[in-house]
DNA sequence: TCAATAACGGACATTTTTGTCCTTAATTAT
DNA sequence: ATAATTAAGGACAAAAATGTCCGTTATTGA
């Protein structure tokens, strides 16, 4: 469903929410041992999420990543990384997909895709990090 | 969402059985043209809708392949090619993630995951076929 | 000022997915 | 029988995704 960096930069995101949204930082080692992933390729997605606009960076000892402040979703984070083909592209991969020209699959999955953004679009980083916070949702295994 | 083999998969599997029933057979090239797919893949992933038992095969001038006689869904076809990650695996790559021991996104997923269930599970090759043999519906740009 | 720290960024390595090529085996029609 | 046709299957190639390494840059605190 999503790759394998989207997966990462999901819960990157939902773990620095559940740190708090003040001057409070995490570093990559304390990211990547959070959310079990591989340090060096965390960074990249890092940088990217960045790039996004999504989390801010500051250098330095006592740097480090936050969430930007204003409230994010799902959605922002999955487009930043995987783009707009999740939502966008034809399941069968046609290149024109549309009522106009549909793949024999379209409508079915019109209504599968529109639960899916629905989801995504109206889902926030807030909404997932409480049960970080109280112990009862986990990031990893 | 699907990988490209799993897409190609589908559009065989429905073109096929927009052919008809019968005896009636299309070859590798018939099958990769009408769904512009490269055709040498498009040959491996043949032979393993062959060995999952969703089609048989006949060589020889004449030969080619057909659907099985039974009703085929949608998710038999996205079991065969890329397994059962698609409804099983949690959608943050987490190894365990069950109502013991969820991930944050654990509970909307789960909808998700059930109405894509639902689907693939319900909706039939015959179901597809109809559009492409009136002409509403394309495999192809 | 200097050393330590942490993000940045480029290059490289590995793995997986996608795609190609070519030989072999089976079948049909001549 | 033989030639033509078609699927089967192995080996290889290219591209994309995932993952690693290392030097550079910015910042902090001593």
């Amino acid at each position: 469903m999503f790759s394998k960096a989207c997966e990462y930069a999901l819960k990157i995101m939902i773990y620095l929410r559940s740190k708090g949204d003040g001057s409070n930082l995490a570093g990559l080692k304390d990211i990547s041992s959070a959310i079990d992933s591989p340090s060096a390729y965390t960074a990249k997605i890092l940088q990217q999420l960045v790039k996004a606009k999504l989390l801010e960076s500051l250098r330095g000892p006592s740097g480090g990543f936050k969430v930007v402040e204003r409230p994010v979703t799902l959605l922002e984070v999955v487009i930043a990384i995987d783009g707009q083909k999740l939502v966008n592209s034809c399941v069968l991969g046609l290149k024109e997909c549309s009522g106009e020209h549909p793949c024999p699959a379209h409508d079915k999955f019109v209504a599968i895709r529109d639960h899916l953004y629905g989801v995504l679009s109206t889902t926030y980083l807030t909404d997932m990090s409480g049960g970080i916070i109280s112990g009862n949702r986990f990031l990893k295994a």
